[in-house]
DNA sequence: CTTATAAGTCTTGAAATGAGACTTAGTCAA
DNA sequence: TTGACTAAGTCTCATTTCAAGACTTATAAG
């Protein structure tokens, strides 16, 4: 399959994938999520050619996830925010670092701890369930089709 | 920068994204968690090409978060199955497919539905807090930086 | 024998990426 | 007013990765 295909599928795990999923966008994400807001300031901190930068800044504007909001003028400069919609990435996001966290520790602990306001304490991000709030793993769910859903292949019972 | 310099960045997610962070991993691993197993069938569900398949099922087994499992002999037949450390990725994709059905809808309801066994009901992903369990969005967050964490440019206060 | 199956490997042209030079529109200091 | 500097890109070209599908290996079934 062609990567834009991919945004076609009935999948929202595609949809999403079509929009984040390439091999540096979550890395801008980060950035953004750490407050990095300016082309030459992601540039710097990940280095990723600029051409590529520039492709997906835009591409993630155009997807709703980053806004252009212009910080000065003559001449214009823009700087790249998080939209709503690029906000409720966040668990996503903090589920990854939390993973890398936890599967490739460094010696002096993990590089960067999260504290979370309301209570004050570091925290690692856990997975509850809307409806009676308790801890998800993945034994614990069990996936159903919805609507509409193609037929799929050989999955063991 | 160079991808396959990525995993030596001393940044947990920069580590997660050198291990799944391709255009393909997270949808193997979709299909791993509705318990595909076989190489044919990862095949026809993703229509992905037969030597990217082959290159990343080895990568996830070598990176320890599939393992090959022998389900016959002559001739020798092996299947993927996920490790705990492939489960322990269930958070992170599991938020991934909510952030689509709320922002790419699909007019029927999203194509999968999970319900949480422990309460029974149909639910959505929420990130809480493991220390006094209440719900964490990206405003309700301050990151740290660790120890060794190296400087960064342009944080915008 | 011939065909079928599962799990790959190989080949080839197309697309994406990395590195870095170049561009544009303006400020600032001498 | 010339020259250096800045931010945010764009452009070029060599290298790498990917998509599509033909080919391979080991075995069983008819």
């Amino acid at each position: 399959m062609r990567w834009d295909a991919l945004s076609r599928e009935d999948c929202s795990l595609s949809k999403t994938l079509a929009a984040i999923g390439d091999r540096w966008t979550l890395l801008i994400l980060r950035e953004a999520f750490l407050r990095v807001r300016r082309f030459e300031a992601f540039e710097a901190n990940l280095k990723i050619a600029r051409r590529v930068l520039s492709e997906r800044l835009a591409l993630l504007v155009e997807e709703g996830i980053l806004r252009k909001v212009p910080y000065q003028e003559r001449p214009v400069r823009q700087e790249y925010r998080l939209t709503r919609k690029g906000l409720d990435l966040y668990p996503a996001i903090l589920s990854l670092v939390h993973w890398g966290d936890k599967h490739y520790p460094s010696k002096n602990g993990p590089p960067v701890l999260h504290t979370h306001l309301a209570c004050g304490h570091d925290f690692r991000a856990m997975l509850s369930c809307s409806e009676c709030g308790e801890a998800v793993d993945a034994r614990g769910v069990a996936a159903r089709p919805g609507k509409g859903r193609k037929a799929r292949v050989a999955a063991t019972p």
